[in-house]
DNA sequence: CACCAGGCAGCCG
DNA sequence: CGGCTGCATGGT
């Protein structure tokens, strides 16, 4: 009987300065990065990949026999200049604490259909519970990914084919609760070719937006999630309860702004960073109580 | 127990 | 169009 190939690992630096790896993984754009030994594990591109934070730079470790390093660096947007995005940023008192608090938070530009599907999810539900979901549904399906020695199991995000032929009871069981229908149905849209989710990335920002509300349990708020955090939409600036509470208490207090009152200040007051100043509210929201 | 969480769809006026 | 409500589940 022979043995087992050792997985071996390929490792490469890449230049990244100003960024935060652990701020930017844990922001609520991804959920299934985890922590093992100081270092970060997760899936880029159906490969197991390690992350490790460096001054000025990220490691990153891969199975993959003949990694494609540029589809990782794509994925962290290490190329991003984030000085030169914070500097066009208005001079309004809350983004500068935001990021001088934390001035690494970057945008990573995620898997469609993961992003999508994450998601279509997330509607009231925290952070925390969006990634215990998400994990169960991995771990249900078990799509295999090669995994070194010495490392926790992780299973592939399960493909909008094998979601669509998934009983919503089943899904139930996974904890989705009443987003359980709307999962099976987008999948079915996409795993049918109804939607095609690499079509939408040469769509402009409003047309690709209009064209994933279409699908069930898909609003404003998650298509701009998807548009930013998947396809890199600047343009895209999703307004959840976080962030509507932001601009209300912190731009307009004490005045009743209509929805489309504050989208129209948003594209304004915002660009062209849209999606960044947004992401930098966000994280500024989520963290101002609580001590760095 | 009440209230809230990276919302959306259906319905009502 | 704008406003209201039900929807699952887990945490405080």
């Amino acid at each position: 009987m022979t043995p087992l190939p050792k997985t071996r690992l390929r490792t490469r630096h890449f230049f990244a300065p100003n960024y935060n790896l652990h701020e930017t993984l844990t922001s609520g754009q991804a959920f299934r990065w985890k922590q093992h030994n100081n270092n970060w594990i997760g899936i880029i591109q159906d490969h197991w990949v390690r992350l490790s934070a460096r001054p000025e730079a990220i490691i990153a470790a891969t199975t993959h026999p003949e990694p494609d390093w540029n589809l990782l660096k794509h994925y962290l947007q290490t190329e991003v200049d984030i000085t030169e995005v914070t500097d066009q940023f208005p001079q309004d008192q809350y983004l500068r604490t935001a990021i001088s608090k934390c001035c690494g938070l970057r945008l990573l530009r995620q898997n469609p259909w993961e992003c999508l599907a994450s998601f279509i999810l997330s509607s009231t539900k925290q952070i925390l519970h969006i990634s215990k979901i998400i994990e169960a549904m991995a771990a249900y399906y078990k799509i295999a990914v090669t995994v070194p020695d010495g490392y926790p199991e992780i299973f592939q995000f399960p493909t909008p084919e094998a979601i669509s032929q998934t009983s919503e009871n089943q899904l139930r069981r996974l904890k989705m609760g009443y987003r359980a229908p709307y999962l099976k149905a987008s999948a079915k849209a996409v795993a049918e070719g109804t939607i095609d989710p690499d079509a939408i990335n040469h769509l402009p920002y409003t047309s690709a937006k209009e064209s994933l509300i279409q699908l069930p349990g898909v609003g404003p708020k998650i298509a701009d999630c998807v548009l930013l955090f998947a396809y890199g939409k600047q343009e895209a600036f999703p307004i959840d309860i976080w962030v509507d509470r932001a601009l209300r208490e912190l731009y307009f207090p004490r005045q009743q702004m209509t929805q489309s009152a504050l989208e129209s200040f948003v594209s304004k007051h915002f660009a062209p960073y849209n999606g960044y100043a947004q992401q930098y509210l966000f994280h500024y929201m989520r963290t101002k109580h609580t001590p760095p």
